[in-house]
DNA sequence: AGCACGCCGACT
DNA sequence: GTCGGCGTGCTC
């Protein structure tokens, strides 16, 4: 008779605390029970069953809230897989797959899930489906959803409400009465009720969090436009979805299909490698046009070519999107002498000139500040103002074309003749738009980042960009030589070689692997010392470290933070050593993220 | 993660 | 003397 029930709780805990099994309940493996921690009544999940305990005196599970298990022993394993790969605990995990409603200390009735039959030998398909657009992929997927929902259920996840819900309108001339939606906005009883009822023989439309809700009859995933950013979750546990995809289909032998108009780089080199199968109905390329603007100044962004090519084609009657990646005016305030960057003096944020006057506003705390015409650091220079924002090329663009209609994106409509944009465009990518011509006159700065992916991910997005509009997309740089600009018009593949070249050389990732670790503390001083200590204890383990980075921005709240880099190799040994390196530096005066990229 | 405990320096 | 900041260690 088992007298050991091992309990997670929901902490960050890489731990499970043993509780006595009381006889007058019915304990399973996967329920959830009220347990008696540190004197606080607090919801546990049963990971396992056992006889012995090393602990000397236990004390007794409270209460049984389940009457069957929420989760499934596939799920324990699954969170127990998923804390291998990130620096978090299982506990972390585990709770993931607990819709909010089961997370607080309620009884509940009865879940229905099935017994599924464990098939190991079953070796999971994996695809990566490439196609211009969704409705275009749509034609390969539905036939094959059609044949898994037969058998199981469907998961299909996309990495936005907007865009799921556009998928949802397609879908429904197939699946009509059919369609379970699944995201993170939805009400506690509505997300419950929902996940209850989708516990098989189901097709769910999801975002990101949805993958964690899956059906227990699982027969196929599809990941849609799989090099979304938003597939990378930006809180604790920080992880990937494409990441967590794989492992659910490795555990469980469910078909993955991975969808998108260019895959991911990690899913590129796994093609490569044999270990994806890639469909490719990918249409004809669409012609990017780089223009050139070395014959200008670099200071004037808004230069003759740039207002030809406006002129002539709002003469054809074109509607044009400029693409400038800044919001707002966006001016910070900067020394000509020494270069001194204007910051608000109650946080670390950079202020932003107010147009007209000589004032600047935080974009943090909001406060407004007025500053001095001339610099106090260096005491010889002025304070001017440096660098735009979107709100203010259409400033600009107003006095050029004063009796053009120009908006933002938000505010446009069909009489809209300029719409100005940043790249949260990227949003509307999905759908089919009516405008003519994109122009992206600020490739240069995007560049000018030192995430190392920066350039792939200009691609992906000059690409995406390219399909959606009508006519052309144009493209200014002062770069043109540059491998990104020099591929954008060849065969997709030569530019994944290149950039996949690259990687190895450097052993950047989908070769090595990148942790970085963000710590943050109130007091600058002691966290300037932790992030120094921290580092040479990291460089004596013979680790790759950078750093320390300040984060920007540096002060955020009323937190100063700083982080630094680590390169290494990509396996489970390198990850859990630098895990274990971690430990002991977080207190209650110090906090940290590790984020493995 | 939180929280108690215990150490050591500042100070009515 | 004792108040409080901060490191350490524990939670079944």
């Amino acid at each position: 008779m088992p007298k050991i029930v091992k309990v997670a709780v929901p902490l960050a805990l890489n731990k499970e605390f043993d509780y006595s099994f009381p006889l007058n309940l019915k304990i399973e493996k996967g329920m959830r029970v009220l347990v008696d921690f540190k004197g606080k009544k607090m919801l546990g999940l049963v990971v396992d069953i056992s006889n012995y305990t090393r602990v000397k005196i236990v004390k007794p599970i409270l209460d049984t809230l389940d009457l069957t298990p929420s989760l499934t022993g596939e799920q324990i394993d699954f969170a127990h897989s998923l804390s291998e790969l990130y620096p978090y605990s299982i506990g972390e995990f585990l709770f993931m797959f607990l819709p909010p409603y089961l997370k607080n200390i309620r009884k509940i009735d009865s879940v229905q899930y099935c017994e599924i039959k464990k098939n190991r030998q079953v070796r999971p398909r994996k695809l990566f489906l490439r196609g211009d657009d969704f409705l275009k992929r749509y034609e390969f997927l539905k036939s094959s959803i059609k044949e898994n929902l037969k058998e199981g259920s469907v998961l299909i996840c996309f990495p936005q409400m907007s865009y799921l819900l556009n998928a949802k309108k397609i879908l429904e001339k197939d699946f009509s009465g059919e369609i379970n939606i699944i995201h993170s906005q939805q009400g506690e009883k509505e997300l419950y009720s929902v996940w209850a009822k989708t516990r098989s023989k189901s097709l769910v439309l999801g975002t990101r969090v949805s993958i964690f809700y899956y059906p227990q009859d699982l027969r196929q995933l599809i990941v849609e436009e799989e090099n979304n950013p938003y597939y990378f979750q930006e809180e604790k546990p920080f992880h990937n979805l494409l990441d967590v995809a794989m492992t659910l289909s490795d555990i469980k032998g469910v078909n993955l299909m991975l969808s998108g108009d260019n895959p991911s780089l990690s899913t590129y080199k796994l093609i490569k490698e044999k270990a994806i199968f890639l469909e490719d109905r990918g249409g004809k390329a669409k012609n990017i046009d780089i223009v050139n603007m070395s014959n200008f100044s670099v200071k004037r962004l808004i230069g003759p070519v740039l207002i030809e090519l406006i002129k002539s084609s709002l003469r054809k009657k074109k509607r044009i999107v400029v693409l400038w990646n800044k919001k707002g005016f966006s001016k910070t305030i900067s020394c000509t002498s020494c270069g001194y960057i204007v910051k608000c003096s109650n946080c670390a944020g950079l202020l932003q000139k107010i147009p007209m006057v000589d004032e600047g506003v935080c974009p943090y705390c909001q406060r407004k500040e007025v500053f001095s015409k001339t610099c106090k650091k260096c005491k010889n220079g002025y304070l001017k103002e440096k660098g735009y924002g979107i709100d203010r090329i259409g400033y600009a663009f107003k006095k050029i074309f004063p009796d053009v209609r120009i908006d933002d994106l938000e505010n446009s409509n069909s009489n809209t003749q300029i719409i100005l944009s940043t790249s949260k465009i990227s949003s509307y990518l999905y759908e089919k738009s009516d405008l003519d011509i994109g122009i992206v006159i600020d490739a240069d700065l995007m560049l000018a980042r030192t995430e190392y992916d920066a350039t792939f991910n200009l691609y992906i997005y000059l690409k995406k960009l390219s399909f959606y509009f009508k006519d052309s997309l144009y493209v200014f740089t002062n770069n043109k030589d540059y491998y990104l600009f020099q591929s954008l018009n060849k065969e997709w593949i030569d530019f994944y070689e290149l950039e996949l070249n690259l990687r190895t050389k450097s052993n950047l990732p989908p070769f090595g692997l990148i942790s970085k670790i963000t710590l943050r503390c109130k007091n600058e001083i002691a966290l300037l010392k932790k992030v120094k200590s921290l580092y040479n204890k990291l460089l004596k383990k013979e680790l790759e470290v950078y750093g320390p980075f300040q984060e920007h921005p540096y002060k955020l709240r009323d937190k100063f933070r700083c982080s630094l880099i680590i390169k290494g190799k990509r396996d489970i040994i390198s990850r859990k050593i630098i895990k274990e390196e971690i430990k002991g530096i977080r207190s209650n005066l110090l906090q940290l993220a590790i984020i493995f990229k």
